[in-house]
DNA sequence: AGTGTCTGCCCC
DNA sequence: ATTCTGC
DNA sequence: GCAGAATGGGCAGACACT
């Protein structure tokens, strides 16, 4: 076979030729004169196009062996031939007769017709090494066609605004494409400097387009202006003030990428073959082995071995390091562009991977990081999957648990006690960065297993890392007293660990991923590994609490033994917010039901019942113990000794679903007098009276699980209500009562009635559903509360995290203060806007800056937003004095400006109003 | 001893 | 907790 | 419809600093 090696550049010793080489070499075939591909060679193998456009961008001297497409020649003893590629104009592919072998080198590549490249042509080939940008299935391109309407209706609606349309595309290639693309639509192109130089070159090698003119600054209007990414942002582009600027690229699939690429609108025209046709072109040349070559080589050659082809990755690359070589606002602009930083940060890929399954710790980052790549859920799961499936069973459990998130079970009740601030001091600790430094990296990300990956990198002698070893540190880090002792014992492991590695530590230790894959897809994964049924690992993880443990089950095949049995807590039903008794009532009319369980059609009724303000809780029974679980299957036992000193007088061993309220007769309690109880610590009896009087609780029992051995998991809610009913209560315990109701109207009317009594609102449940562990699914809703909402006027905005890292989507906001005439802080809301507002309050923010501090900004007060919450209090959080409890954004009032927000007068007169309904009733609730 | 900062599968 | 988004 | 991500306030505890 030939031999293919990769060192910057596709090299065929055994023909001392190179293809496509970035440093200068004595012999080279360059299939296109894209810069990258520009480099000083001694001889050169180029089509006529290429070596025309060549002369322009590198003028000096070398030898060119200019060939036709089509012809066989034969250069220093070397058989080949050029085809076109499609990519752009004069993209050749390198085709090599090699003794009774062929060798197709593609180059940057295209299968759709193209109007100013010619149209690719192939032949089959015995190794095809290709070029897979786009190597990953979610980029797929629309239509041709559909796009080009696309970009004429947004060039045509910006002009019919009055503003000036901007495309974005590299002015060789993608540039000429969009020219060819308005010809004939009744618009003016108006190109770059750069554009225009590079087109004139067309021209002169014969292609024609349509009538354009060269920029000039002050005749733009009317015109579609051509421009490379690059004049985004910049000085020409700023003084046109009425634009809007579209980036024409492949990358333009991604739903992000107008954030990216900071511009109105993109538009996925490529000049590179999208997923479906690089899958094609491998069909076409039925190769008997593909090496794959930038973008997504290595996913793109997973999926060519699963379907039964030889591949393999000549680079690696993934969108993570992309987007983080990208966040210095050097963003992809264009393929070629980020494909220079692939061949940088790639030397001999095979050795490469060879050291990387050394340390089994960056094999597991690996593969969190194949996952973040892609969006698709099953593709996801298959990755995940096959990496379960090589692991000991040692391993398992550990990695199992790491993919949830987590460093211990989620049964497992030690914490970590590292926060942020721990490990931003352990990471400047362990690499000696400088402050500046760090705080410059910290600023341009916004999420801290990023910021790690970046300060780590080139900072650290990594040493291998097994998972045994990662799961001690995370051990150690728990038994470690004190944030100087972590600290030490984090920072030592980080100065021996790689940036990837580093990275995945802190992603576990902030308990968030960020890869897209969360427990239930874990679940999925573990299912299609060891091929068991996904109920059952569901089933199986649900009742253990344990994602590791339930792995080790699957594995052995075992995962239908676990079942409901006490002192095993299970997640709890949750139930579905809807916003008012009329959708309520629809949602059960609508139900045309035959696999849910329901009956409804023949018995339309439904349950009703307050919704408390407490804390969900699960009690778990036996002759002789009893526990208290909280939502998270936390044990909480400790925290209301009272209640399990009532429980040990219930006649049955059970498990019942409740609710924890604070509650006695006649006094007015809420949410934050149990608050007060929650986080104490649970050890002597002083705590137990001390508690106990200073907030007395009650359980409310709203449902039972299970009865002397019996599990009524599967028995409709109608069952379980009977059962429950049935129970005899000890003191301190209720049952919540249930009414029946046939209409909205009556689902209305108990509403008004929880809400007098206090209580939250309302449940509303399917007699007939049985119960649901963990889900939200459609047979419980619940009914809230509305507050008056307040118009506010944002005074700071900061940047988010995570994919929200370059828009300002944090927003805190004032009121007035009548009295001074001041704003006075009052919260902070994200939620309740589009990503699209977010953008464009993004825009107005960062132009009306009052003070600039990094991450946060002060911004001019002059954004009004009507902001709605559950309750206002009084709090020591912000300077009003006031705080609002779930706070949300309703609307951006643009109707309003500054001088017409709501008052701290006002706000003060809604917390009493809160306060005061409070305490003119007290709650009720059987 | 008093105060401030950080943390929490915190609770909602 | 709430809300939006992509699958 | 679901799962995921990115966000809110308040509280007690633990430790570090003064």
């Amino acid at each position: 076979m030939i031999e293919v090696r990769y060192e910057r550049g596709v090299y065929l010793p055994q023909q001392n030729l190179w293809l496509d080489p970035w440093d200068a070499k004595p012999f080279a075939f360059i299939s296109h004169a894209h810069n990258d591909h520009v480099a000083p060679h001694e001889e050169i193998i180029v089509s006529q196009r290429t070596a025309r456009l060549l002369k322009s961008r590198l003028p000096g001297r070398r030898i060119e062996h200019i060939l036709p497409f089509g012809e066989k020649r034969r250069v220093h003893g070397l058989d080949l031939m050029l085809l076109p590629a499609g990519h752009i104009f004069g993209s050749a592919q390198c085709f090599l007769f090699l003794g009774n072998e062929t060798l197709l080198y593609t180059g940057d590549f295209k299968l759709r017709p193209g109007k100013s490249a010619e149209q690719v042509q192939w032949r089959e080939a015995d190794t095809l090494i290709m070029e897979t940008t786009f190597g990953l299935s979610r980029y797929r391109f629309p239509p041709t066609q559909q796009v080009v309407d696309q970009i004429v209706s947004f060039c045509r609606e910006t002009i019919e605004a009055g503003e000036v349309p901007v495309l974005l595309g590299y002015s060789l290639g993608k540039a000429q494409e969009i020219l060819c693309s308005l010809d004939g639509v009744g618009l003016t192109p108006m190109l770059h400097g750069s554009v225009y130089q590079m087109t004139r070159i067309y021209e002169q090698l014969g292609q024609s387009f349509c009538k354009y003119v060269r920029y000039r600054a002050n005749d733009v209007a009317g015109k579609v202006l051509i421009c490379p990414p690059s004049a985004n942002r910049s000085h020409m582009l700023e003084r046109i003030p009425r634009k809007r600027v579209a980036m024409i690229s492949g990358w333009a699939v991604d739903p992000n990428a107008v954030y990216r690429y900071q511009v109105d609108a993109a538009f996925p025209l490529s000049d590179h073959a999208d997923y479906d046709d690089l899958i094609r072109y491998v069909d076409f040349v039925r190769p008997r082995r593909v090496f794959t070559l930038h973008g997504f080589a290595a996913a793109f050659a997973c999926d060519l071995r699963a379907r039964g082809v030889e591949a393999w990755a000549l680079t690696e690359q993934n969108q993570m390091e992309l987007h983080l070589s990208a966040a210095d606002n050097a963003l992809p602009v264009d393929p070629c562009a980020e494909v220079s930083r692939t061949a940088e940060s790639t030397q001999g890929s095979f050795h490469k991977q060879v050291s990387d399954t050394r340390s089994e710790f960056l094999a597991f980052a690996k593969v969190g990081e194949a996952i973040a790549a892609t969006p698709a859920k099953l593709e996801k799961i298959r990755l995940l999957s096959d990496y379960l499936r090589e692991l000991t069973s040692e391993q398992l459990p550990v990695i199992t648990t790491y993919f949830t998130g987590r460093a211990f079970a989620q049964s497992d009740p030690r914490t970590l006690q590292v926060g942020w601030s721990v490990i931003v001091r352990t990471l400047q600790g362990a690499t000696k960065i400088d402050d500046a430094a760090f705080h410059s990296i910290a600023a341009r990300h916004g999420d801290t297993g990023k910021t790690a990956f970046e300060v780590l990198d080139a900072r650290t002698t990594p040493r291998p890392f097994t998972i045994v070893e990662s799961r001690e540190l995370f051990e150690s880090l728990h038994r470690a007293r004190g944030p100087l002792a972590k600290a030490q014992l984090l920072q030592d492991r980080f100065s021996i660990s790689s940036a990837r590695e580093g990275q995945y530590i802190v992603k576990i230790l902030t308990g968030d991923l960020r890869i897209g894959l969360r427990e239930g897809l874990v679940e999925e994964a573990i299912a299609k590994a060891f091929d068991v049924p996904l109920d059952q690992v569901k089933q199986a993880n649900m009742l253990l609490g344990d994602i590791g443990e339930t792995a080790a089950l699957a594995l052995r095949n075992e995962v239908h033994q676990a079942q409901l049995s006490l002192f095993r807590p299970i997640k709890c039903m949750l139930a579905t917010p809807l916003p008012s008794a009329e959708s309520v009532w629809q949602r059960f009319v609508d139900v045309g039901d035959v696999d849910g369980g329901s009956a409804l059609a023949t018995q339309p009724a439904i349950f009703l019942e307050d919704k408390f303000d407490g804390i969900r809780a699960q009690l778990h029974r036996s002759a002789d113990r009893v526990e208290i679980y909280s939502r998270d299957l936390r044990r909480i036992t400790g925290q209301f000794p009272e209640l399990v000193d009532q429980a040990t007088n219930f006649q049955e061993k059970l498990i019942v679903d409740g609710e924890i309220i604070a509650f006695e007769e006649g006094r007015r309690l809420t949410f934050f007098d149990l608050q007060k109880r929650l986080g104490r610590k649970s050890d002597g009896e002083d705590l137990f009276a001390r508690a106990a009087a200073d907030v007395p609780v009650a359980f409310v029992a709203f449902d039972l699980l299970w009865l002397n051995g019996e599990s009524l998991l599967r028995t409709s809610l109608r069952e379980r209500r009977a059962r429950l009913s049935e129970v005899r209560l000890p003191p301190q315990f209720q049952i919540a009562k249930v009414v029946s109701a046939r209409s909205a109207a009556e689902i209305e009317q108990a509403f008004r009635q929880a809400r007098r009594h206090l209580n939250e609102g309302l449940m509303i449940k399917d007699p007939e559903s049985l119960y649901l562990p963990g889900t939200r699914g459609m047979f419980w809703f619940k009914l809230k509360k509305e507050l008056a909402t307040l118009d506010v006027v944002v005074v700071a905005a900061e940047l988010g995290h995570g994919k929200r890292n370059n828009v300002l989507s944090d927003y805190t906001f004032a009121v007035r203060d009548e009295t001074t005439g001041g704003l006075l802080r009052i919260g902070k809301a994200y939620s309740g806007l589009t990503d699209a507002e977010i953008a464009e309050l993004t825009e107005h923010f960062k132009q009306n800056t009052l003070a600039d501090h990094g991450r946060y900004r002060e911004v001019k007060p002059d954004i009004v937003l009507e902001v709605a919450f559950n309750s206002i209090q009084p709090s020591a959080r912000h300077a009003s004095g006031l705080a609002l409890r779930f706070p949300r954004i309703k609307a951006i009032r643009r109707d309003k400006n500054v001088d017409s927000i709501d008052t701290l007068q006002y706000a003060h007169e809604l917390a009493a109003r809160d306060a005061q309904i409070q305490q003119s009733v007290s709650p009720e609730v059987a």
